[in-house]
DNA sequence: CTAATTTAATTTGTATACAAAATCCAGTGG
DNA sequence: CCACTGGATTTTGTATACAAATTAAATTAG
């Protein structure tokens, strides 16, 4: 288990439960856990500190966040702000070749049968990342990066909304549709009316589980 | 020199150029010139690399990311949508208390004759923070917090636009006399003109600088 | 019985020493 | 002259040991 994998394997475990909402996680027991010493487990801790994957528990312990229906309603709502300027900022630059990438990675989706939730999700992720990153803008890329994580631990394994799985595909092609055919307004007008559903999807569920 | 204090310095020594802009930070030289041992150092570090305070130089090594105008465009213009949104959040719980906390911070401004431009600056900052806290959205002011001290480093030691000040302070003054008297759209609107107006000023500024 | 305070336990923070990796540079071959 | 490979050197990554701080518990005063 090396530095970079123990990161990357913390956070996999805090997304997929090993240490639910509201776990003290130590540095000793983690240590122990993963066959390391404390320094890499602190390293992995700060930056998922940083990230704001863990936060402070008292004074110097980390715990991993409850989940509450108040934040995931305002990452959506910074979501929202952040996706459609990352979309208008790419727009100028996308290609022929790139919005040609988007559709294979759609088509994988829609034809690979094997595919879990989470693997889905994934994809579906790398979709929207993908017409980002045409925006070269690093700090917002950074940003929808973090966001997304931060929304990843709600979905769980993104079983919530298996019905709502093909309404979000069909807007997918929907969008790349909308974009080669260079209509930026109607496609930014989708994607946040595909951002807010999903996030008020989200929200409704969480609030029922809260009640 | 105590851990949270070791980042907070070289965040400031970041910022008042002690490590200018490309500046390649090794462990071993930071440790030696703040007197601690590498972990400390590397705590810090990391931290700020997570941040985006510091960027990857390489395979494994950290340098201070280097000033662009782009860059400051992009920070600017994710500010201009964020910003706006924990105005309009804020709004609903600003008491005339809160109000009256911000009026005194810009007489304080006002007032104190020496002040340096980074005091000012600061305490400019703590008018905004000050309304944007009573949105209660822990993500977002994490993130404001995040954007801000980026634009830290592009500002300088924020002599760039002496002139400007003025202009900015009457429309902090203006910002609080809209929220008082309810009318939050138009709050709106005068905090766009706000943000937009520095960050061309900076831009501007940036680009005579490169060419 | 509650609340505060002191003491013991655990947990985090730091230093030193060593291992692994990355960087640099000279030497070789094309 | 340039690209590339080899090893030497620097730099980062990790483990262990110890100090400092926090947390928990227990004791005592009110």
């Amino acid at each position: 288990m090396t530095k970079a994998s123990l990161y990357q394997q913390l956070k996999q475990d805090i997304r997929q439960g090993v240490w639910p909402a509201g776990t003290v996680l130590n540095q000793q027991k983690l240590s122990e856990y993963y066959q390391v010493s404390r320094i890499p487990v602190r390293d992995a801790l700060q930056q998922l500190k940083a990230e704001a994957l863990l936060v402070m528990a008292g004074k110097a312990s980390l715990m991993v966040p409850p989940l509450t229906a108040a934040e995931a309603e305002e990452l959506y709502q910074i979501r929202l702000q952040l996706e459609p300027m990352a979309l208008r900022r790419a727009f100028p630059q996308l290609s022929f070749a790139l919005l040609g990438q988007a559709e294979d990675l759609l088509q994988r989706i829609e034809q690979d049968q094997h595919l879990s939730a989470a693997d889905r999700g994934a994809l579906n992720w790398q979709f929207h990342l993908m017409l980002y990153q045409a925006s070269h803008c690093p700090h917002l890329l950074r940003l929808l990066h973090s966001l997304h994580q931060q929304v990843e631990r709600y979905l769980g394994f993104q079983e919530i909304s298996l019905n709502y799985a093909d309404t979000s595909h069909q807007e997918h092609w929907q969008l790349l549709e909308l974009l080669r055919s260079q209509q930026l307004d109607a496609a930014v007008t989708l994607l946040q009316q595909h951002i807010q559903q999903a996030g008020e999807l989200l929200v409704t569920h969480l609030r029922q589980l809260s009640t």
